[in-house]
DNA sequence: CTGAAAGCGCTTACAG
DNA sequence: CTGAAAGCGCTTACAG
């Protein structure tokens, strides 16, 4: 019962203002503006121009000011999301990007694809100068599709965690984090330690790998091959690894405890073992890596490996604003690739000693 | 180590296709352009414009055309957020929006906003032709506030739950939701049935509460003001209200049920039960609502009441699109409001029979 | 079937 | 200190 009829008056324009204040509308432009030319307007005639635009309503209009300085002031995010999970690790970079682009006065635009491979023409169709420029969420993207991506418009990427000509990644220390909290349940006495991987092939799934391998060697304990599993970053895959394992195994032959590669990997872990009828951590210890919001949600909380997500991603939209000067001309300023950020532990319930030291 | 010198080349415009082709740039557009005067390019001018086109990598630029056609194809979605919370319930509506958008062509901006009051302003201000329509997630707005929004902009809220004038209006039908979840907790032998609600004074939260005594009251059970608390919606005030009620009340005067606002309360709630060595659903049954995909990643999993919040999103946007048209004199459809959808209930492990009726 | 002109609302040199 | 002009790249009438 309420759709407005007409738009009643076309909204003001500098000529309308220049008009209203008795002065040309470039006048209007520079008062208004923080140009260096606005220098030499005169108090009074700045303070002229104010009320004539206050009374008017004038707001400058977006398009037009785009058109004429080559600059839309809004950031691109574009990520690959299904949508049927949470993706809580989105959501950490999200609120990071919002948060540091209204410093910038920059808006954000994002977009979602399904797939990187099948979706990269989609990617490049966006960078058609709607957004100065874009901040890939990265994770699954792999060295052969970023070389595909567009020269004109200037990247940042989170987690591609490779590089590529022209895109400063920016990543954490995740063999080392990986390292570290397989160390501390190795301290806590477990010796049969499952790593639930992300998908293989994945520079970020072969390094936490990799940090796990060389915990477990640095302790001394031999690597057993049928306590590496795989599952993609998913809940879901976390599940369903986690209840095949079972299946396969028995929950006999349950390890001491489980380092997922994931918060989301751990959710999954999580959930397989309860509808099993195993407790966590009094029947074995679970861990994530993340440290999303999702991690004290969970009953017990979830002990993982803390990647600083939203730092890491309000770096990546500075470290973008300064690449989208530098393409404009404005400075020379070079912005070292990869940036790497520092993970720390957070241990929380769902990790405990073994029986045999504690009890 | 990368940042790119200079911008190589710029960007093909009409002039230089129509250029390449021997042909205007006006006739480049509406070659390429799906308009009706487009009928009149002959096949043979259009292959050629085409293959210009495409080897110049001809892309049209949006300041440009949004400029000329007052249409920035995009819209915003404007939620409060503190950020400190994962806020599930916004995860789903924002995907719910993103892929609705595509279908339309439209490209989507997010404004994050701390506090309705003290944030209308930058509302408004983000108001100024950059969008062409804007999609308010406003479970927290209130009708004054509503009130205040600019005329100039088109708007469809989710969960304002109030009318405004101009503005339409997508919900669902809560109250019948939280009274039929209570009553299916009566009829698995629950009698002692808290109720965590929203932030008293919201049209939301009162609808539920009032779904909720009107299905005790059918049941012929009194009313318990003690077990009526209130939480604003988050985890964090859910787990809080559950806390001091049990430091009020005591464990041994736990209820049988607790039937929690939104699935954000409950997850807080569970939490709070937990680290009370309370168990869900042996000692207590707890449901939510809202059915975020939070809700089956509690373990056990959450029963709730389900609203279908991409649905609800995706018609938000349709509406909004419909709206923009009749704005600029395309259509003169009106579109009723409310918008409202039925809720469904989503019964799991969180919620039990209680043991004198099972046993 | 196709083109020349004017205009969208701003900014950026260039004059004075 | 301020203004007239040209231009950003597109679309929309209006001619032919």
């Amino acid at each position: 019962m309420n759709t407005r009829k007409k738009k009643s008056t076309r909204a003001a324009t500098l000529a309308d203002v220049g008009r209203a204040a008795g002065v040309s509308a470039m006048a209007v432009s520079a008062a208004l503006n923080e140009t260096k030319t606005s220098a030499r307007i005169s108090e009074k005639t700045r303070a002229k121009i104010a009320k004539a635009a206050e009374k008017l309503g004038y707001r400058p209009n977006v398009a037009a000011r785009a058109l004429a300085k080559r600059r839309m002031n809004t950031i691109g995010v574009s990520v690959v999301w299904e949508g049927d999970e949470p993706n809580v690790y989105f959501v950490e970079i999200l609120s990071g990007i919002i948060e540091a682009s209204a410093r910038f006065g920059q808006t954000v635009t994002v977009f979602t694809f399904h797939d990187w491979k099948n979706d990269m023409e989609k990617v490049r169709e966006v960078c058609d100068g709607r957004i100065d420029g874009m901040i890939l969420v990265a994770p699954l993207l792999t060295k052969e599709l970023a070389a595909t991506l567009p020269r004109h418009t200037p990247f940042v990427a989170l987690h591609a965690n490779t590089e590529t000509e022209g895109i400063v990644n920016i990543e954490s220390d995740e063999e080392q984090g990986a390292h570290d909290i397989t160390a501390s349940l190795v301290s806590l006495g477990h010796r049969r330690i499952m790593h639930i991987s992300g998908g293989r092939g994945l520079v970020g799934a072969e390094r936490r790998i990799n940090g796990y391998r060389r915990a477990l060697a640095e302790a001394g304990i031999e690597f057993d091959p049928s306590l590496l599993v795989e599952a993609n970053f998913t809940m879901y895959e976390g599940r369903n690894s986690m209840m095949e394992w079972i299946d396969a195994y028995g929950k006999d032959k349950l390890p001491d405890a489980i380092f997922c590669a994931s918060d989301s990997i751990a959710m999954g872990c999580l959930e397989a073992l309860a509808s099993s009828g195993l407790r966590v951590p009094d029947d074995v210890s679970v861990c994530g890596f993340d440290d999303t919001i999702a991690a004290r949600t969970t009953v017990p909380q979830l002990a993982t490996v803390r990647q600083p997500l939203r730092l890491m991603a309000a770096r990546a939209l500075e470290v973008l604003m300064k690449r989208i000067e530098s393409y404009h001309g404005k400075s020379q300023d070079t912005v070292a690739s990869p940036i790497v950020f520092k993970t720390t532990l957070a241990m929380r319930g769902s990790v405990t000693r073994t029986k045999k030291i504690s009890g």
